[in-house]
DNA sequence: TTGTTATTGATATTCACTTTCATCACAGCC
DNA sequence: GGCTGTGATGAAAGTGAATATCAATAACAA
């Protein structure tokens, strides 16, 4: 799995005529084995107690180019910070965030996706890609 | 329908303490009798046009007010723009974004609503709200 | 009318990126 | 191994939207 998306991501690298360095094994090696809902600033942070020496800017730009992989995707959840989760091929999922604690669980369902594009066909719309995000009160935060 | 929210705002207001001004009726008279997703920019600069002198600030904090009163509703559809749409008593709908044009078109489905309950329940989360946005090309712009 | 308090609008500040640019380090070629 | 030409890096500056500040002003109650 992890080993999987470090080939994707040295092949995109060598595809795009770009250069394998040592910021961008070690910002990888970071992200795979970590959270999968991390901000920029979260590993930024996380990768600075054992590399003080990468700055901000190499996180972003490194971020960006898993995403351009395929190996990350974006996410928004409206707190103002962009936060990039891990993709699996052909997998996709939405998301049940707590504003209680922040976990976020993720979900998926055949169902929804269906009505999705019944909706978009009813419209005549050509869908790319959706979000689907439900916030509430995890079980632990419930009162 | 223009009038109901009006007396809502208007009551909200009194409710706070708070002060009925020549700025706030012509924002909400503004916004009421426009588009359904405006963002403070647009609303700013089309206020502009009638009413030089009203400030920025000034529209951004009484979209605000409107959001709290209940008769507006924050949305982000990841453009960095904060967007304000009209909310109706009970009503909750969903959107269908063209990612050619950035027409939004609202939809409902009581369906995927349903799926959507399930799915907290599956999950032991209490829903507050959600966020379903499915992003494509409108008939217009498709190829 | 007056006093109190909220509001306004110009401006400054914050925040989360995003870009710039001089320096550095890969990778290919002797 | 040493050169060399790119792409990469990191510190710092720049952006754009949102939010806070504050002196001047306008509502409203008495």
């Amino acid at each position: 799995m992890k080993r999987a998306k470090q080939k994707i991501f040295q092949d995109y690298i060598a595809r795009q005529g770009l250069k394998s360095t040592r910021q961008r094994d070690i910002i990888l090696d970071a992200f795979l084995s970590s959270d999968r809902h991390l901000s920029i600033e979260e590993l930024y942070l996380k990768l600075r107690a054992k590399h003080p020496n990468i700055g901000y800017a190499t996180v972003y730009r490194t971020l960006k180019l898993f995403a351009e992989s395929g190996i990350a995707r974006e996410i928004h959840f409206g707190d103002g910070q962009t936060r990039y989760e891990h993709v699996s091929e052909g997998e996709h999922h939405d998301h049940l965030v707590c504003t209680g604690c922040g976990t976020i669980i993720e979900f998926e369902n055949e169902s929804i996706e269906k009505l999705q594009d019944e909706v978009a066909v009813a419209h005549g719309f050509l869908i790319k890609h959706h979000k689907l995000e439900l916030y509430g009160l995890c079980a632990k935060c419930r009162p």
